[in-house]
DNA sequence: TTTAATATTAAGTTTTTGTTAACTCAATAT
DNA sequence: ATATTGAGTTAACAAAAACTTAATATTAAA
Protein backbone atom coordinates (compact mmCIF):
# COMPACT_ATOMS: atom_id res chain seq x y z
CA UNK A 1 0.00 0.00 0.00
CA UNK A 2 1.40 3.60 -0.62
CA UNK A 3 1.43 6.49 1.67
CA UNK A 4 -0.04 9.84 0.00
CA UNK A 5 0.24 13.12 1.29
CA UNK A 6 -3.21 14.26 0.47
CA UNK A 7 -4.79 17.05 2.88
CA UNK A 8 -8.11 16.57 4.50
CA UNK A 9 -9.63 18.94 6.84
CA UNK A 10 -11.98 17.46 9.09
CA UNK A 11 -15.12 19.95 10.62
CA UNK A 12 -17.69 18.52 13.18
CA UNK A 13 -18.88 19.68 16.35
CA UNK A 14 -18.80 15.84 17.67
CA UNK A 15 -15.05 15.06 18.81
CA UNK A 16 -15.65 11.68 19.21
CA UNK A 17 -16.65 11.86 15.89
CA UNK A 18 -13.60 13.69 14.76
CA UNK A 19 -11.73 11.44 16.67
CA UNK A 20 -12.92 8.30 14.62
CA UNK A 21 -12.36 10.24 11.63
CA UNK A 22 -8.99 11.19 12.24
CA UNK A 23 -7.89 7.78 13.48
CA UNK A 24 -9.32 6.38 9.81
CA UNK A 25 -7.85 8.96 7.83
CA UNK A 26 -4.67 8.65 9.73
CA UNK A 27 -4.54 5.11 9.41
CA UNK A 28 -4.63 5.43 5.16
CA UNK A 29 -1.75 7.75 5.32
CA UNK A 30 -3.66 10.93 4.98
CA UNK A 31 -2.68 14.21 6.75
CA UNK A 32 -5.57 15.42 8.78
CA UNK A 33 -6.30 18.47 10.70
CA UNK A 34 -10.00 19.46 12.38
CA UNK A 35 -11.99 22.00 13.33
CA UNK A 36 -15.21 22.16 15.40
CA UNK A 37 -17.40 24.45 13.62
CA UNK A 38 -17.55 26.53 10.10
CA UNK A 39 -15.75 29.72 10.88
CA UNK A 40 -12.87 27.62 12.35
CA UNK A 41 -13.04 25.59 9.20
CA UNK A 42 -13.05 28.22 7.04
CA UNK A 43 -9.85 29.85 9.03
CA UNK A 44 -8.09 26.89 8.97
CA UNK A 45 -9.04 26.10 5.53
CA UNK A 46 -7.22 29.08 4.54
CA UNK A 47 -3.88 28.06 6.05
CA UNK A 48 -3.74 24.30 5.84
CA UNK A 49 -5.06 24.53 1.82
CA UNK A 50 -6.90 21.22 2.17
CA UNK A 51 -7.25 19.04 -0.88
CA UNK A 52 -10.71 17.37 0.69
CA UNK A 53 -12.96 19.28 3.31
CA UNK A 54 -15.32 16.74 5.32
CA UNK A 55 -17.74 18.45 6.97
CA UNK A 56 -21.05 18.13 9.00
CA UNK A 57 -23.95 19.80 7.89
CA UNK A 58 -25.10 20.71 11.31
CA UNK A 59 -22.99 22.76 13.47
CA UNK A 60 -23.25 25.73 15.92
CA UNK A 61 -21.97 29.37 14.83
CA UNK A 62 -22.29 28.58 11.39
CA UNK A 63 -23.91 25.86 9.50
CA UNK A 64 -21.79 23.55 6.92
CA UNK A 65 -23.61 24.57 3.76
CA UNK A 66 -22.80 28.63 4.74
CA UNK A 67 -19.04 27.46 5.39
CA UNK A 68 -18.70 25.65 1.91
CA UNK A 69 -20.44 28.80 0.42
CA UNK A 70 -18.02 30.87 1.33
CA UNK A 71 -15.11 28.28 1.18
CA UNK A 72 -15.59 27.87 -2.62
CA UNK A 73 -15.54 31.78 -3.17
CA UNK A 74 -11.99 31.71 -2.03
CA UNK A 75 -10.28 31.73 -4.67
CA UNK A 76 -7.26 29.77 -3.52
CA UNK A 77 -9.98 27.01 -1.98
CA UNK A 78 -12.26 26.47 -4.91
CA UNK A 79 -10.33 23.54 -5.88
CA UNK A 80 -11.05 22.28 -2.96
CA UNK A 81 -13.28 19.28 -2.66
CA UNK A 82 -16.40 19.34 0.22
CA UNK A 83 -17.71 15.96 0.93
CA UNK A 84 -20.72 16.55 3.89
CA UNK A 85 -21.53 14.09 6.24
CA UNK A 86 -25.03 14.19 7.64
CA UNK A 87 -28.05 12.67 9.66
CA UNK A 88 -30.56 14.00 7.30
CA UNK A 89 -31.35 12.69 4.22
CA UNK A 90 -33.89 15.15 3.51
CA UNK A 91 -33.91 16.63 -0.32
CA UNK A 92 -33.74 20.08 0.91
CA UNK A 93 -30.84 19.63 2.59
CA UNK A 94 -28.95 17.93 -0.10
CA UNK A 95 -30.14 20.37 -2.55
CA UNK A 96 -28.52 23.15 -0.67
CA UNK A 97 -25.75 21.90 0.02
CA UNK A 98 -25.13 20.90 -3.51
CA UNK A 99 -26.46 24.37 -4.90
CA UNK A 100 -23.48 25.68 -1.82
CA UNK A 101 -21.06 24.02 -4.32
CA UNK A 102 -20.79 20.55 -2.31
CA UNK A 103 -18.51 17.99 -4.33
CA UNK A 104 -20.46 14.71 -2.36
CA UNK A 105 -23.09 14.26 0.24
CA UNK A 106 -22.58 11.14 2.67
CA UNK A 107 -25.34 10.00 5.24
CA UNK A 108 -24.67 9.26 8.19
CA UNK A 109 -24.03 6.22 9.37
CA UNK A 110 -20.70 6.65 8.04
CA UNK A 111 -19.10 3.50 6.76
CA UNK A 112 -15.66 4.08 6.74
CA UNK A 113 -15.08 1.51 3.56
CA UNK A 114 -17.27 3.90 1.87
CA UNK A 115 -15.91 7.41 3.16
CA UNK A 116 -11.91 5.80 2.43
CA UNK A 117 -12.91 4.47 -1.18
CA UNK A 118 -14.56 8.28 -2.08
CA UNK A 119 -11.63 9.61 -0.73
CA UNK A 120 -9.22 6.96 -2.70
CA UNK A 121 -11.01 7.85 -6.08
CA UNK A 122 -10.87 11.74 -5.66
CA UNK A 123 -6.95 11.19 -4.49
CA UNK A 124 -6.99 9.41 -7.87
CA UNK A 125 -8.47 11.62 -9.88
CA UNK A 126 -6.18 14.58 -8.21
CA UNK A 127 -2.97 12.99 -9.29
CA UNK A 128 -4.12 11.92 -12.70
CA UNK A 129 -5.24 15.52 -13.81
CA UNK A 130 -2.00 15.75 -15.44
CA UNK A 131 -3.68 16.51 -18.94
CA UNK A 132 -1.71 14.16 -20.86
CA UNK A 133 -2.62 13.43 -24.29
CA UNK A 134 -4.30 10.13 -25.15
CA UNK A 135 -2.34 9.68 -28.23
CA UNK A 136 1.02 10.20 -29.29
CA UNK A 137 2.09 9.62 -33.24
CA UNK A 138 5.37 9.79 -33.83
CA UNK A 139 5.67 8.52 -37.76
CA UNK A 140 6.73 4.60 -37.73
CA UNK A 141 5.43 4.69 -34.03
CA UNK A 142 1.44 5.45 -32.30
CA UNK A 143 1.38 5.25 -29.13
CA UNK A 144 -2.10 5.37 -27.59
CA UNK A 145 -2.65 5.24 -23.88
CA UNK A 146 -6.35 5.34 -23.90
CA UNK A 147 -6.19 1.23 -25.34
CA UNK A 148 -2.56 1.11 -23.75
CA UNK A 149 -1.13 0.01 -27.07
CA UNK A 150 1.72 0.97 -29.42
CA UNK A 151 1.82 0.30 -33.06
CA UNK A 152 5.03 0.22 -34.62
CA UNK A 153 4.16 0.27 -38.70
CA UNK A 154 0.51 -1.50 -38.16
CA UNK A 155 2.26 -4.24 -35.55
CA UNK A 156 0.35 -3.94 -32.59
CA UNK A 157 3.03 -3.97 -29.62
CA UNK A 158 1.57 -4.81 -26.05
CA UNK A 159 4.00 -3.14 -23.38
CA UNK A 160 3.14 -3.57 -19.46
CA UNK A 161 2.95 -0.89 -17.93
CA UNK A 162 5.97 0.22 -16.25
CA UNK A 163 7.62 -0.20 -19.86
CA UNK A 164 4.46 1.60 -21.54
CA UNK A 165 5.13 4.27 -18.78
CA UNK A 166 8.53 4.80 -19.61
CA UNK A 167 8.36 4.69 -23.37
CA UNK A 168 5.42 7.29 -23.04
CA UNK A 169 7.54 9.54 -21.43
CA UNK A 170 10.38 9.68 -23.22
CA UNK A 171 8.44 9.83 -26.54
CA UNK A 172 6.44 12.46 -24.86
CA UNK A 173 9.14 14.95 -26.22
CA UNK A 174 11.31 13.48 -28.79
CA UNK A 175 15.25 13.97 -29.22
CA UNK A 176 14.68 15.59 -24.88
CA UNK A 177 17.22 14.13 -23.18
CA UNK A 178 15.31 12.21 -19.37
CA UNK A 179 17.98 11.77 -16.82
CA UNK A 180 17.50 9.01 -14.53
CA UNK A 181 16.29 10.90 -11.60
CA UNK A 182 13.54 12.45 -14.19
CA UNK A 183 12.51 8.84 -15.12
CA UNK A 184 12.53 7.48 -12.25
CA UNK A 185 10.24 10.24 -10.39
CA UNK A 186 7.59 10.33 -13.08
CA UNK A 187 7.43 6.09 -14.18
CA UNK A 188 8.01 5.20 -10.67
CA UNK A 189 6.78 8.12 -8.19
CA UNK A 190 9.04 9.54 -5.27
CA UNK A 191 7.96 6.86 -2.81
CA UNK A 192 9.58 4.28 -4.47
CA UNK A 193 13.17 3.43 -4.50
CA UNK A 194 14.59 0.97 -7.21
CA UNK A 195 18.34 0.20 -8.03
CA UNK A 196 19.79 1.97 -11.10
CA UNK A 197 19.85 -1.22 -12.93
CA UNK A 198 15.96 -1.74 -12.98
CA UNK A 199 15.88 1.27 -15.45
CA UNK A 200 18.46 -0.16 -17.70
CA UNK A 201 16.55 -3.19 -17.49
CA UNK A 202 13.56 -1.66 -18.92
CA UNK A 203 15.64 0.36 -21.84
CA UNK A 204 16.40 -3.09 -22.82
CA UNK A 205 13.11 -4.85 -22.91
CA UNK A 206 11.66 -1.84 -24.65
CA UNK A 207 14.65 -2.12 -27.21
CA UNK A 208 13.98 -5.56 -28.00
CA UNK A 209 10.28 -4.52 -28.77
CA UNK A 210 11.02 -0.88 -30.88
CA UNK A 211 14.27 -1.54 -32.04
CA UNK A 212 17.82 -0.38 -30.51
CA UNK A 213 17.76 2.98 -32.83
CA UNK A 214 14.51 4.11 -31.04
CA UNK A 215 16.23 4.71 -27.89
CA UNK A 216 19.70 6.50 -27.43
CA UNK A 217 21.93 6.71 -24.17
CA UNK A 218 23.95 9.48 -23.49
CA UNK A 219 26.25 7.96 -20.85
CA UNK A 220 26.38 10.11 -18.02
CA UNK A 221 23.31 11.96 -18.85
CA UNK A 222 20.16 9.93 -19.94
CA UNK A 223 17.92 8.57 -22.76
CA UNK A 224 16.47 10.20 -25.38
CA UNK A 225 13.76 8.62 -27.82
CA UNK A 226 14.51 9.35 -31.45
CA UNK A 227 11.20 9.00 -33.92
CA UNK B 1 -26.33 28.30 -18.48
CA UNK B 2 -29.69 26.32 -19.50
CA UNK B 3 -30.78 26.06 -22.93
CA UNK B 4 -32.16 22.46 -23.44
CA UNK B 5 -34.75 21.14 -25.86
CA UNK B 6 -36.03 18.65 -22.93
CA UNK B 7 -39.78 18.04 -23.62
CA UNK B 8 -42.31 17.85 -20.47
CA UNK B 9 -45.71 17.02 -20.57
CA UNK B 10 -47.48 18.80 -17.19
CA UNK B 11 -50.71 16.77 -16.54
CA UNK B 12 -53.28 18.09 -13.64
CA UNK B 13 -57.02 18.86 -13.34
CA UNK B 14 -55.83 22.40 -11.49
CA UNK B 15 -55.36 24.70 -14.21
CA UNK B 16 -53.49 27.11 -11.59
CA UNK B 17 -51.01 24.39 -10.66
CA UNK B 18 -50.15 24.07 -14.53
CA UNK B 19 -50.17 27.65 -14.81
CA UNK B 20 -47.02 27.91 -12.30
CA UNK B 21 -45.44 24.58 -13.65
CA UNK B 22 -45.22 25.95 -17.11
CA UNK B 23 -44.16 29.38 -16.04
CA UNK B 24 -41.06 27.80 -14.18
CA UNK B 25 -40.36 24.93 -16.55
CA UNK B 26 -40.81 27.42 -19.44
CA UNK B 27 -38.48 30.10 -17.73
CA UNK B 28 -35.70 27.12 -17.42
CA UNK B 29 -35.59 26.89 -21.13
CA UNK B 30 -38.15 23.15 -21.24
CA UNK B 31 -40.71 22.44 -23.97
CA UNK B 32 -43.95 22.54 -21.94
CA UNK B 33 -47.66 21.04 -22.95
CA UNK B 34 -50.22 19.97 -20.76
CA UNK B 35 -53.59 18.10 -20.45
CA UNK B 36 -55.89 18.58 -17.74
CA UNK B 37 -56.98 14.26 -17.09
CA UNK B 38 -54.91 10.93 -17.79
CA UNK B 39 -57.15 9.99 -20.40
CA UNK B 40 -55.95 13.53 -22.32
CA UNK B 41 -52.55 12.97 -21.23
CA UNK B 42 -52.37 9.55 -23.19
CA UNK B 43 -53.51 11.43 -26.10
CA UNK B 44 -51.16 14.10 -26.30
CA UNK B 45 -48.21 12.23 -24.68
CA UNK B 46 -48.35 10.00 -28.11
CA UNK B 47 -47.93 12.74 -30.34
CA UNK B 48 -45.68 15.21 -28.06
CA UNK B 49 -43.27 12.70 -26.82
CA UNK B 50 -42.03 14.18 -23.75
CA UNK B 51 -39.45 12.80 -22.17
CA UNK B 52 -40.64 13.85 -18.97
CA UNK B 53 -44.36 13.59 -17.69
CA UNK B 54 -44.94 15.63 -14.17
CA UNK B 55 -48.79 13.98 -13.39
CA UNK B 56 -51.24 14.69 -10.44
CA UNK B 57 -52.25 11.61 -8.87
CA UNK B 58 -55.55 12.00 -8.22
CA UNK B 59 -57.65 13.73 -11.49
CA UNK B 60 -61.27 13.33 -12.72
CA UNK B 61 -61.75 10.74 -15.44
CA UNK B 62 -58.73 8.21 -15.04
CA UNK B 63 -56.28 8.35 -12.35
CA UNK B 64 -52.44 9.58 -12.80
CA UNK B 65 -51.89 5.98 -11.60
CA UNK B 66 -53.99 4.59 -14.35
CA UNK B 67 -52.72 6.55 -17.15
CA UNK B 68 -48.90 5.85 -15.96
CA UNK B 69 -49.07 2.30 -16.49
CA UNK B 70 -50.76 2.36 -19.95
CA UNK B 71 -48.20 5.42 -20.60
CA UNK B 72 -45.42 3.01 -20.27
CA UNK B 73 -47.08 -0.18 -21.87
CA UNK B 74 -47.23 2.20 -25.36
CA UNK B 75 -43.78 0.96 -27.10
CA UNK B 76 -42.50 4.97 -28.25
CA UNK B 77 -42.93 5.81 -24.90
CA UNK B 78 -41.55 3.75 -22.47
CA UNK B 79 -38.59 5.55 -22.07
CA UNK B 80 -40.21 8.73 -21.34
CA UNK B 81 -39.80 9.28 -17.45
CA UNK B 82 -42.98 9.79 -15.30
CA UNK B 83 -43.03 11.85 -12.02
CA UNK B 84 -45.86 12.07 -10.00
CA UNK B 85 -47.08 15.17 -7.79
CA UNK B 86 -49.00 14.02 -5.12
CA UNK B 87 -51.34 15.72 -2.19
CA UNK B 88 -51.32 12.36 -0.22
CA UNK B 89 -48.07 11.22 1.16
CA UNK B 90 -49.18 7.85 2.24
CA UNK B 91 -47.53 4.79 1.30
CA UNK B 92 -49.88 2.87 -0.59
CA UNK B 93 -50.20 5.58 -3.58
CA UNK B 94 -46.76 6.06 -3.46
CA UNK B 95 -46.19 2.27 -3.71
CA UNK B 96 -48.96 1.93 -6.38
CA UNK B 97 -46.81 4.62 -8.28
CA UNK B 98 -44.24 2.89 -8.53
CA UNK B 99 -46.04 -0.15 -9.30
CA UNK B 100 -47.05 1.41 -12.59
CA UNK B 101 -43.99 2.43 -13.02
CA UNK B 102 -43.46 5.60 -11.90
CA UNK B 103 -39.69 7.13 -12.07
CA UNK B 104 -40.16 9.71 -9.15
CA UNK B 105 -42.63 10.92 -6.77
CA UNK B 106 -43.22 13.92 -4.91
CA UNK B 107 -45.80 15.37 -2.91
CA UNK B 108 -47.19 18.40 -2.51
CA UNK B 109 -46.69 21.41 -1.72
CA UNK B 110 -43.91 21.55 -4.76
CA UNK B 111 -41.22 23.27 -4.03
CA UNK B 112 -40.13 24.67 -7.52
CA UNK B 113 -36.16 24.43 -6.86
CA UNK B 114 -36.63 21.07 -5.70
CA UNK B 115 -38.55 19.95 -9.05
CA UNK B 116 -36.36 22.11 -11.18
CA UNK B 117 -33.12 20.36 -9.20
CA UNK B 118 -34.87 16.87 -9.72
CA UNK B 119 -35.56 17.62 -13.79
CA UNK B 120 -32.15 18.58 -14.45
CA UNK B 121 -31.14 16.02 -13.37
CA UNK B 122 -33.15 13.81 -15.58
CA UNK B 123 -31.87 15.88 -17.94
CA UNK B 124 -28.49 15.07 -17.73
CA UNK B 125 -29.51 11.21 -17.17
CA UNK B 126 -31.45 11.53 -20.61
CA UNK B 127 -28.61 13.41 -22.61
CA UNK B 128 -25.85 10.89 -21.54
CA UNK B 129 -28.16 8.41 -22.57
CA UNK B 130 -29.17 10.05 -25.43
CA UNK B 131 -25.41 9.23 -27.27
CA UNK B 132 -25.83 5.73 -26.27
CA UNK B 133 -26.93 3.54 -28.86
CA UNK B 134 -29.04 0.72 -27.05
CA UNK B 135 -27.70 -2.01 -29.11
CA UNK B 136 -24.13 -2.62 -29.67
CA UNK B 137 -23.05 -4.18 -33.31
CA UNK B 138 -19.87 -5.76 -32.51
CA UNK B 139 -19.59 -7.69 -35.19
CA UNK B 140 -20.61 -11.11 -34.25
CA UNK B 141 -21.46 -9.72 -30.62
CA UNK B 142 -24.17 -7.84 -30.43
CA UNK B 143 -25.31 -6.36 -26.57
CA UNK B 144 -29.27 -5.22 -26.43
CA UNK B 145 -29.51 -3.01 -23.32
CA UNK B 146 -33.22 -2.95 -23.97
CA UNK B 147 -33.83 -6.32 -23.32
CA UNK B 148 -31.53 -7.09 -21.50
CA UNK B 149 -29.71 -9.71 -24.18
CA UNK B 150 -26.74 -10.50 -25.43
CA UNK B 151 -26.23 -12.19 -29.16
CA UNK B 152 -23.17 -14.02 -30.13
CA UNK B 153 -23.57 -15.60 -33.53
CA UNK B 154 -27.12 -15.65 -33.07
CA UNK B 155 -27.06 -17.40 -30.26
CA UNK B 156 -28.82 -15.86 -27.57
CA UNK B 157 -26.85 -15.54 -24.36
CA UNK B 158 -28.60 -14.85 -21.35
CA UNK B 159 -26.28 -12.29 -18.39
CA UNK B 160 -27.06 -11.49 -14.97
CA UNK B 161 -27.06 -7.78 -14.30
CA UNK B 162 -23.80 -7.22 -12.67
CA UNK B 163 -22.46 -9.37 -15.88
CA UNK B 164 -24.42 -7.43 -18.24
CA UNK B 165 -23.36 -4.12 -17.07
CA UNK B 166 -19.72 -4.87 -17.08
CA UNK B 167 -19.78 -6.27 -20.43
CA UNK B 168 -21.76 -3.50 -21.36
CA UNK B 169 -19.39 -0.81 -19.96
CA UNK B 170 -16.76 -2.46 -21.80
CA UNK B 171 -18.02 -2.64 -24.88
CA UNK B 172 -19.17 0.62 -25.10
CA UNK B 173 -15.27 1.30 -25.74
CA UNK B 174 -14.08 -1.65 -27.85
CA UNK B 175 -10.28 -1.55 -27.10
CA UNK B 176 -10.51 1.37 -24.23
CA UNK B 177 -8.41 -0.06 -20.84
CA UNK B 178 -11.14 0.23 -18.24
CA UNK B 179 -9.05 0.60 -14.63
CA UNK B 180 -10.59 -0.97 -11.95
CA UNK B 181 -11.90 1.78 -10.50
CA UNK B 182 -13.46 3.01 -13.13
CA UNK B 183 -15.30 -0.08 -13.44
CA UNK B 184 -16.15 -0.53 -9.82
CA UNK B 185 -17.30 3.30 -10.21
CA UNK B 186 -19.33 2.50 -13.18
CA UNK B 187 -20.70 -0.68 -12.54
CA UNK B 188 -20.86 -0.69 -8.56
CA UNK B 189 -21.18 2.71 -8.31
CA UNK B 190 -19.64 4.69 -5.68
CA UNK B 191 -21.53 4.05 -2.74
CA UNK B 192 -20.81 0.39 -2.28
CA UNK B 193 -17.51 -1.44 -1.77
CA UNK B 194 -16.92 -4.48 -2.34
CA UNK B 195 -13.35 -6.84 -2.91
CA UNK B 196 -11.19 -6.96 -5.31
CA UNK B 197 -11.63 -10.54 -6.23
CA UNK B 198 -15.36 -9.72 -7.10
CA UNK B 199 -14.30 -7.88 -10.48
CA UNK B 200 -12.37 -10.81 -11.34
CA UNK B 201 -15.05 -13.48 -10.68
CA UNK B 202 -17.16 -11.37 -12.70
CA UNK B 203 -15.26 -11.82 -15.57
CA UNK B 204 -14.28 -15.05 -15.65
CA UNK B 205 -18.04 -15.87 -15.63
CA UNK B 206 -18.23 -13.37 -18.45
CA UNK B 207 -15.14 -15.15 -20.53
CA UNK B 208 -16.57 -18.13 -19.56
CA UNK B 209 -20.28 -17.35 -21.59
CA UNK B 210 -19.09 -15.22 -24.27
CA UNK B 211 -14.87 -16.91 -24.92
CA UNK B 212 -11.89 -15.91 -23.13
CA UNK B 213 -10.86 -13.51 -26.47
CA UNK B 214 -12.77 -10.82 -26.01
CA UNK B 215 -11.72 -9.86 -22.84
CA UNK B 216 -8.23 -9.30 -22.49
CA UNK B 217 -5.97 -8.46 -19.37
CA UNK B 218 -3.09 -5.66 -18.51
CA UNK B 219 -2.08 -6.60 -15.32
CA UNK B 220 -1.53 -3.50 -13.88
CA UNK B 221 -3.75 -1.78 -15.95
CA UNK B 222 -7.21 -3.25 -16.35
CA UNK B 223 -9.19 -4.88 -18.84
CA UNK B 224 -10.42 -4.48 -22.42
CA UNK B 225 -12.70 -5.58 -24.84
CA UNK B 226 -11.75 -6.87 -28.08
CA UNK B 227 -14.41 -7.43 -30.47
C1' DT C 1 44.24 3.09 -21.02
C1' DT C 2 41.43 3.55 -17.36
C1' DT C 3 37.24 3.58 -15.26
C1' DA C 4 32.71 4.84 -14.30
C1' DA C 5 28.55 4.12 -16.56
C1' DT C 6 25.58 1.19 -19.04
C1' DA C 7 24.20 -3.50 -21.18
C1' DT C 8 22.94 -8.09 -20.68
C1' DT C 9 21.33 -12.26 -18.75
C1' DA C 10 19.40 -15.14 -15.72
C1' DA C 11 17.74 -15.75 -11.56
C1' DG C 12 14.88 -14.21 -7.65
C1' DT C 13 10.64 -11.51 -5.60
C1' DT C 14 6.62 -9.24 -5.52
C1' DT C 15 2.39 -7.98 -7.30
C1' DT C 16 -1.60 -8.88 -9.64
C1' DT C 17 -4.91 -11.80 -11.49
C1' DG C 18 -7.21 -16.41 -12.01
C1' DT C 19 -9.89 -20.08 -9.98
C1' DT C 20 -12.73 -22.63 -7.04
C1' DA C 21 -15.87 -23.36 -3.62
C1' DA C 22 -18.47 -21.74 0.07
C1' DC C 23 -21.53 -18.42 1.91
C1' DT C 24 -25.33 -14.72 2.08
C1' DC C 25 -29.39 -12.97 0.53
C1' DA C 26 -33.61 -12.40 -2.18
C1' DA C 27 -37.00 -14.03 -4.91
C1' DT C 28 -39.82 -17.67 -5.99
C1' DA C 29 -41.64 -22.26 -5.64
C1' DT C 30 -43.29 -26.09 -2.88
C1' DA D 1 -43.55 -22.14 6.75
C1' DT D 2 -39.91 -24.33 4.32
C1' DA D 3 -37.25 -25.46 0.22
C1' DT D 4 -35.06 -24.16 -3.88
C1' DT D 5 -32.64 -21.48 -6.97
C1' DG D 6 -29.53 -18.09 -8.71
C1' DA D 7 -27.12 -13.69 -8.28
C1' DG D 8 -23.61 -11.65 -5.92
C1' DT D 9 -19.79 -11.63 -2.84
C1' DT D 10 -15.89 -13.36 -0.40
C1' DA D 11 -11.91 -16.04 1.05
C1' DA D 12 -8.21 -18.97 0.23
C1' DC D 13 -5.05 -20.61 -2.65
C1' DA D 14 -2.80 -21.19 -7.34
C1' DA D 15 -0.79 -19.24 -11.29
C1' DA D 16 1.07 -15.95 -14.10
C1' DA D 17 3.05 -11.91 -15.32
C1' DA D 18 5.56 -8.01 -13.99
C1' DC D 19 9.18 -6.27 -11.75
C1' DT D 20 13.68 -6.16 -9.35
C1' DT D 21 18.17 -7.55 -8.42
C1' DA D 22 22.69 -9.56 -8.72
C1' DA D 23 26.48 -10.93 -11.26
C1' DT D 24 29.12 -10.22 -15.12
C1' DA D 25 30.28 -8.16 -19.59
C1' DT D 26 30.73 -4.26 -22.49
C1' DT D 27 31.13 0.50 -23.75
C1' DA D 28 32.41 5.20 -24.23
C1' DA D 29 34.23 9.40 -22.14
C1' DA D 30 38.16 11.47 -19.72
Amino acid sequence: MKSSSLKILVVDDDLDIIEILKYNLNKSGYLVKSAKNGIEAIKRAKKFMPNIILMDVMMPEMSGIEACSEIKQIDHLSETMIIFLSARSEDYTQISAYDAGADDYISKPIKPKILLKKISNIAKKIKSNKNMPIVLDLGSIKINREQYLVTQNKNEIMLPRKEFELLFLLASKPEKVFTRDEIMNKVWGTQVVVGDRTIDVHIRKLREKIGDKHIKTLKGVGYKFKP
